[in-house]
DNA sequence: CGGACAATTGATCTACCTCAAAATTGGTGG
DNA sequence: CCACCAATTTTGAGGTAGATCAATTGTCCG
């Protein structure tokens, strides 16, 4: 379970955090050189519960998951979509007890990381320490722009504009090109991320495909439009700080 | 400017530190040796802008602000308002360009730090490093509940909720008791955080008067039913991961 | 006292919701 | 290869929370 070709999973953290700043040889060898444990898990399994105190990080190799908080009625908000590469619970360093849920969306594996490392390995690597606080307020800064469209966009422009960031975040390491990609997501989760019904979320698509913006079939988007996409969703992608953008 | 009685502006940084961790009397004094330089801005002015490369980090002494983003057509979305002790832009650290405004509400006075200062605290203060990344994690798991909010809640326990966090905010670094608390927020930047119109507030302020569980007049909000506040409100206080409440 | 801003009211409208049923899709076992 | 099941998507009909627009009133302050 610790050897190279266990190492081989933390190259999608690699390409994740030199998507969003840049590493030395040291810093990268020092990541390769983390212990890891791997599991997966079948589709819409929770990996820790609100009110977990969770010891270690997890860090999603394959497939998709997300954070959510569930409320009375059964009203649920998804906050975030992770694909691989994401540790969506790095804040669990420093914020001990979780104050929402993390579950697969897809069948995944992940890698877990005992917090103990990934403090050793920030002592040792200060600056890598910044490159992961960096990657949590980018993680805010998503959760800002959700925010924008939740609270003052129509249900089209933040369909539109989810679709415009998730293809950022997938080309970043690898897993989108050609304004195409991978979308495993339901309807229903759609909603619950953009705070929608599902059978608005239903019609709003439709009438994406009317346009003839995009083509969303068999968990696969295609953007037709991609100028179009961005426009009638006021995508600006600055939040994402992407490296390659600044 | 770099007297003791200037360090007095550190005051309120130090309280609000404490309020979500703990700190050591070295770091304690590392603080207030902080260099500053202090200024006063009336209200409705912007301290940055959305696009700006800050090279200090502002930490407001008195007086609200906010941060927020213009849309087409003078649509704005406000997302946080920061009193006291906060530093709002903390995350410039790490993101070197603002993807948003930060402005003030009322008069409010800031002291500005250096980014440069605060990274060599950072460097000899490594722990007080975490308690600056914990209270930016605080920050995004504030967004987070907007969003269960703006998603998934009702005006109603929209406004409820934010009464409800903005009590425990202030609360925390003593500048309110007894669930009265100065609220110097007009009813149209209540709207543009939570996602409503200025006239959908004014109703719902008034259905929350004639029930008899608040007041608010003159920019001051007091709460006579704390328990139904927060019952109506799903609110939770969790999420801020104040010290006290662990 | 006047001017600017903020709160309030009234009337009308609509984007999106809820409920419920039907159609489609994708996977599974025979 | 087909029949079948469960999950998902789609459609229809009707309802409502909250938006918009346009005054009017109240408040603060110089």
């Amino acid at each position: 379970m610790y050897s190279a070709s266990e190492n081989r999973s933390m190259t999608m953290l690699i390409r994740k955090l030199e998507s969003i700043a840049t590493l030395s040889d040291e810093e990268h060898a020092a990541i390769l050189g983390l212990p890891t444990r791997s599991r997966t898990l079948g589709p819409g399994q929770d990996i820790f519960r609100d009110g977990d105190r969770p010891s270690q990080c997890c860090l999603i190799l394959e497939g998709w998951a997300c954070r959510y908080k569930l409320l009375d009625e059964g009203r649920r908000q998804i906050f975030s979509f992770h694909i691989p590469g994401d540790i969506p619970d790095l804040q669990s360093l420093h914020l001990h007890t979780m104050d929402h849920s993390l579950g697969t969306l897809t069948e995944a594996t992940m890698a877990f990381i005992p917090h103990e490392n990934v403090r050793t390995l920030i002592q040792r690597f200060p600056r890598l320490g910044g490159v992961l606080w960096r990657d949590t307020l980018i993680d805010a800064a998503i959760f800002r722009e959700w925010m924008v469209g939740m609270g003052r966009k129509s249900a089209y422009g933040r369909i539109a504009h989810l679709f415009c960031e998730m293809y950022l975040k997938l080309e970043a390491v690898g897993l989108a090109a050609e304004h195409r990609y991978p979308l495993p997501i339901t309807q229903v989760e759609l909603g619950d991320a953009l705070g929608l019904s599902n059978v608005h979320v239903n019609r709003v698509l439709q009438e994406m495909r009317a346009k003839g913006l995009i083509t969303l079939r068999s968990s696969t988007l295609i953007v037709h439009d991609w100028n179009e996409l961005t426009r009638s969703s006021e995508f600006d992608p600055t939040y994402l700080h992407l490296a390659k953008t600044g």
